[in-house]
DNA sequence: GTACTAGTTGTACTACTGTTCAATTTTATG
DNA sequence: CATAAAATTGAACAGTAGTACAACTAGTAC
C-alpha cells in the first residue's frame, strides 16, 4: 500500500483518526454548551453526546479549561472566517455585517450564545482572554475599511456587540435594516 | 418594651434578624460570583464566605435558582437606582451615563462583572431574563429623555453594553470622555 | 411558667465531578 | 510475522454537589 499524499507526506491512519475523533469531541462540547449552558460541560457530558467514554476526553484534553478553549477558538476561528469574506467581498460591509449580526436571532443563535458564554468565562480564565477578543478584532478590522476615526471603530464595534445582546437577552428585533442603521450611526461622519 | 415602629406595626426581631441573614447571604453570593464567577456559586461556598451553614442557604434560598435570581435582582436594583439619579439629576445625562460606565473599570469591575454573569445565565434560565432586562431598559428610558428617535435609543443602548463588554473583555480604556464620544455618535443628529 | 414560631445547626444520602491508570484494541512500520 | 505507537476502554479514587431532615436555640405571645 502506498500510503502517501500528492506531497509524499505519509498519512497516519491512526493520527487521522485522532484528529477526527478531537474534532467531533470539540463539536459535541459546543453541542453541550448549546443546550444546557458551560456549566453543563464535564468530561462525561461531553463524551456522552460524541458517543465516546470519558477516558477518550480526557486524553485529547487533559483538563476541562482546555477542552473549554478549544470550543471556543473553534466558534472564534468561524467568526473569524465570516468576518474576513465580508471585508474581502466587495459590496456593502456594513450591510453584510448587518446580515451576519441578525443570523443570532435564527440560525446562528446557538453559536452566538455559545460565543457568548464561552467569551463570558474567558473574563476569568486568562488563557481564553486572547480567543475572546478575537470577534471584536475582527470588527475593528471591518471598521478600519470604512473610517479612520478611532472613535467611528470603537463605537462600531461597541454597536456590533451591543446589538447582538439585544437581540440574544431581550429577543429584540433582527430586522437586517434596522440593525444597519444602528451600525450607520456609529461610523458616518 | 415596646417593640412598634412609629407606623405603630409590630417589629418582629426573629424576622428582622432574618431579613438581615437573607441580604448577607446574597452579598455573599455576590462577593462569591466576583471571586470565582457564577460558576462558584454552590450552597457550601455561599454560607461560607456568609459565615454560616449550608442549611442556612437552603433555608432562605430553596434552590440555587432562587439564589442567583435574587443575587441578580440585587445587582439590577442598584444600577438603576443609578440610572435614576442621573436621569433625574439636572444636567449632562450622557456625561453621566459615561461616568457610570468608566467606573467599570475601577471600583465597579467587580459589579458589572457580577450582572454580566449573571445576565449570561439568564439566556438560559427564563426567570431571570426580565431582571436582566432592566440595565437596558433603564439605558433606554434614559435615553429617551435626549431623542424621539427610535434607532438613535436603541443605538445608545447598544453602544453602552458594547462599552461596558470592551472595558470588561478587552481592558479597554476606561476614559470617561472617550466614552462619552462614542456614546454621542449613537444619539447625535 | 407553657405553647408557638422563626431561625439555625449537624448529619447524612445519593449523585456526579475531574482525573488517573492499567489493560485492550487498532493501526502503522519494518 | 513481530514490534511499537496511537487510540480506546473500563474501573476506580477522592472530592464535592444539591438537598432533605430531625434536633436544637432564640425570640414571641399568652
Amino acid at each position: 500500500m502506498d500510503d502517501t499524499t500528492d506531497d509524499g507526506e505519509h498519512i497516519d491512519g491512526r493520527r487521522a483518526r485522532g484528529e477526527r475523533r478531537r474534532a467531533e469531541i470539540i463539536e459535541a462540547t459546543l453541542a453541550v454548551v448549546t443546550r444546557d449552558g458551560a456549566a453543563g460541560v464535564t468530561h462525561r457530558t461531553v463524551a456522552k453526546q460524541a458517543g465516546t467514554t470519558t477516558s477518550l476526553s480526557t486524553y485529547y484534553f487533559a483538563t476541562l479549561d482546555d477542552l473549554l478553549v478549544a470550543a471556543l477558538t473553534s466558534v472564534a476561528d468561524a467568526y473569524t472566517a465570516r468576518i474576513r469574506d465580508i471585508i474581502d467581498t466587495p459590496g456593502d460591509k456594513l450591510a453584510g455585517l448587518a446580515r451576519l449580526i441578525a443570523e443570532s436571532a435564527g440560525s446562528g443563535r446557538e453559536r452566538a450564545l455559545a460565543e457568548r458564554e464561552l467569551a463570558t468565562l474567558a473574563a476569568r480564565r486568562p488563557p481564553l482572554r486572547p480567543v475572546a477578543r478575537r470577534w471584536r478584532e475582527n470588527i475593528a478590522e471591518l471598521a478600519a475599511t470604512l473610517t479612520d476615526d478611532p472613535a467611528a471603530i470603537a463605537a462600531l464595534v461597541a454597536a456590533s456587540d451591543g446589538l447582538c445582546t439585544a437581540i440574544l437577552l431581550d429577543n429584540a428585533s433582527a430586522d437586517p435594516d434596522h440593525i444597519q442603521a444602528v451600525l450607520q450611526r456609529a461610523v458616518r461622519d
